[in-house]
Formats: structure tokens, sequence, C-alpha cells
DNA sequence: CTAAGACCTGACGTTGACGTGAGGTGCAAC
DNA sequence: GTTGCACCTCACGTCAACGTCAGGTCTTAG
């Protein structure tokens, strides 16, 4: 598929799909004409590379791991910056937990004062 | 205190307590030679602010929500704003699970090959 | 064959949360 | 009274993940 409809499917601009192949996340082929082509496969990778982007983890990272997707297996040190991006997770979700519940007693602790 | 102390205290830079200063997250007292005279209670602040900027929060929104900490009051558009924050970071938790889950499986899943 | 989109490559603009000097003032120690 | 660190106010720099033109090419429908 081209670049608009792995846009759409996908909901992301063509720009970020250019933008992540600039950072080596994305290796499209091209048509004689210079087009970009995808396969169907590029959706899920898209839609994980999103994933992790929304977790935190930067561009540079991303593409220090997405090779053990597509690969299937780990180097050493690709599962260490695994472990450690998944520390940094957990991490998150606790910090995120606890905010949770101080906006939470916030909110049941505040009286609604009307006006 | 002074800027310096709570920024070690609190364990942020002294420029972030200026920047704080300049969205309206904080309104030190200054002294008649004009340095910023911070009370005890700034600490707790500042984490609280620290706390919701990790967990994503903008910094017009915590301006905004700041006072009912203050006040201990919430007004309905406050309320409204804290109920759309809290249902943001229980989104974020979420997606975060389930990258944790996608980064375990990928852990469990893939061999580690030496070398 | 031509007009309208979809696509291409630069390349500069944006936003948020600060970093980083530059140049000057306050304050405590000696 | 001067050294030296902490503090002050501008004000420009940074970084990531794109947005947004500008100016040109490809493709497809009629």
């Amino acid at each position: 598929m081209r670049i608009g409809e792995l846009a759409a499917r996908a909901g992301v601009s063509v720009r970020a799909l250019r933008y992540y192949e600039e950072c080596g996340l994305l290796r499209p082929d091209r048509t004689p004409a210079g087009q970009r082509e995808y396969p169907d496969s590029a959706l899920d990778r898209v839609l994980f590379i999103r994933q992790l982007f929304a977790a935190g983890l930067a561009s540079r990272t991303i593409v220090s791991i997405l090779p053990c997707v597509d690969s299937g297996s780990l180097r050493a040190d690709q599962l260490a910056l695994l472990t450690v991006e998944l520390g940094n997770i957990e991490n998150q979700i606790a910090a995120l937990s606890r905010t949770r519940e101080r906006l939470v007693a916030l909110i049941d602790s505040a009286a609604v004062s009307a006006g």
C-alpha cells in the first residue's frame, strides 16, 4: 500500500510516517517512480511504534529494539535495553497510580461548592 | 527558605522553580532586595507539581487545579477538569499495562542468542 | 490529454519544559 | 572591604515529534 493508505489505517499523519522512516523505524520499498510502498505488516509495526512512543520511549530506543520483533531473537544488549525500558514502564505505572489516588482523594475530600 | 534550598530539597533545578513561577504555579514572597522567599509548604507543592508533570499534565492545566488543593473546595468546572485528567491517567495506565505485557511477551518468547 | 489528487523532497516553524550564558546585585565570611 | 557564592533579570538555545508551506512529479479518472 502507499503512504496515504497506511496513514489512514494507522491513524497517523503522512508526515509522521516519513518521519519514522527518517528515524530508521520504517524502511518501505520504493516504486520505480520513487513512491513509498508498504507491506501489510507495516500497519502492525506502526501501531507498535505508536504504543512505544506513548510509553515514553525515544525513537532511538525503539530503533534498537524493533529488530528483535523482526528477528524473534534477542542479543544480550537488546535484552538489557528491553529490561531497562520495562522497568521504566513499571515505574511510570506505579507513579501514575499514586497520582490517580491523589486526584481521587482530592475529588472526594473537596466539597463541591456551587458557583 | 530561598530558591537554592528549595531546589535542592525538591530535587529540581533553580531554573525550573523560576519557570514554575513564570507559569503561575508558585508565588513566592520577595525579600526587600528582591530575592524569592518560599514557605516550607512550597516543598510539597513542588513535589505535587512534578507528579502532575510526570503524569503528562500541562502547566496550564496544573495552574487551574492547584487552587483546589489550596482552598480544599472545587468549583464545577474544576471538578470536570479533574475528572477529565483522571480519565487520561487511567487510560495511560491501561495503555502502559498493555505495553508492559507486550514487552514481557517479547522478552519471554524471543530466544536469547549469545553474541 | 488534461485536471485533480496523492505523492515527492527540502526546509523552516511549533510547542513545552526547561538549559545556558551574559551581565549585574545581595549577603556572609574573612 | 573585598572575596566568593547565591541570587537576580533578560534572552537566546535545545530537543523531539512532528506541522506546514513551497515547488515539483505521479497516477488515475474522464
